[in-house]
DNA sequence: ATAAAAATTTAGATTAATCTAAATATAAAT
DNA sequence: ATTTATATTTAGATTAATCTAAATTTTTAT
């Protein structure tokens, strides 16, 4: 049996792996999980006990193939519990992160199974993250950043980077919500701010927003 | 803050206490939670000292005002997933509990009153049992075992007192659900079996079936 | 009313997860 | 190539929840 604590390292290991490293080291997840680098040690140590992680000592961590099924299932659950806040109960996609932090913990495979076919199978979480099926697998869609957009193309908005209220907030007071389309019409050297059109209206974002908003071509 | 375990007890002791008996003891406990007794010593202590239960050693134990109150919430919280769970996602009756069982931790209050207002506020669990509403309210509308119904009556099913899936299963094939209108044809002095009218089919259940089903007059 | 049985509590250990402070290893800087 | 700084691990404690076994209290039976 795998405890709470132990899944939620994991995944705290999982999403650093994502992020280019290939090895993740003890204080990066410290850092990431809010404890300490010595309860990290520990719990490295365990996991590599019980096959979920390859661990070697000062070189950091890696999860294995067991461990990454782990990862990916507790995100399966994180996500489809998002879009059932979302879609059905009504939450602003702000709202969301902490109350499906505890539901993916729920271990039920009827319970994930229905809950997928209840939304239809969704593809992907409000914020634009792949939610994995059943046998782990998805695939992200290729997706770049509104800073890295071409002049005069048309884009969808498919995803954000920041995920904290206050973006999400402002997006929503902009309303740019996944699905929009964008087309990119100005960018000021200057400040790197950029000039776009939504709904047929136009505004101006500035640099910071540009780096956090994820687009796609259309 | 209230730990799992915390949570645990306090419904225990609850519902304990709702069977006629006004002050719990120890070992019902430990029975009911599969712990031992000196465990739940421990933890009564605890409950004591947090002010959710009095308690006065070798005499057993009471829920305090706030320890109701923390119970009443947990048993909406999970009423309220059963229907979910049975309405939305296609659970069968016997099948709800388990998962509820862990669903009912999840903390959060926006959580519970939008997942109230999805289901459309209902009055009553799966099983017949009534949901506490946001303040704790609830009224147990009076039913009576069908072995203690009168003959020639109409009844209507509300509940069922053993949850087991054996039963819930027998009466899923026998088309015995929430809200199925029966009629006491025949009482068996013998062996107490009894022949009654659903759905506008004669059957006769054993005295073990009749003494777990909850009927209404209607 | 006293002895026997049952229920309950205490004392002392154990396990999981955590921490602090000290020790050790690795990386960076001169 | 040392020294210094940073990262990581170890050693030893702590807390919550649990257990076993022994001690104590209450209840039941004679």
């Amino acid at each position: 049996m795998i405890t709470l604590t132990e899944e939620n390292y994991i995944k705290a290991i999982y999403h650093l792996g994502k992020q280019g490293v290939e090895t993740v080291n003890t204080n990066a997840i410290a850092e990431a999980l809010q404890t300490k680098a010595s309860s990290v040690t520990d719990m490295l140590k365990k996991l590599a006990e019980k096959g979920y992680a390859d661990y070697i000592k000062y070189q950091g961590v890696n999860l294995t193939l067991e461990g990454k099924k782990i990862a990916i299932g507790i995100i399966r659950k994180h996500r489809l519990w998002e879009v059932f806040l979302v879609e059905k109960l009504n939450f602003k996609w702000d709202e969301v992160h902490q109350v499906a932090e505890d539901l993916e913990h729920i271990k039920s495979e009827k319970l994930i199974d229905q809950l997928d076919a209840y939304l239809k199978h969704p593809t992907h979480d409000p914020h634009g993250d792949p939610i994995p099926d059943r046998d782990g697998n998805f695939k992200q869609i290729e997706k770049i950043l509104l800073s890295q957009a071409t002049l005069g193309k048309k884009y969808q908005c498919v995803g954000v980077k920041d995920t904290s209220s206050a973006f999400l907030n402002y997006l929503d007071a902009n309303t740019i919500a996944l699905g929009t389309e964008i087309v990119l019409l100005h960018k000021e050297p200057f400040d790197q701010s950029i000039k776009i059109k939504i709904n047929s209206r136009e505004i101006t974002v500035s640099q910071n927003v540009a780096k956090n908003l994820f687009l796609k071509t259309v």
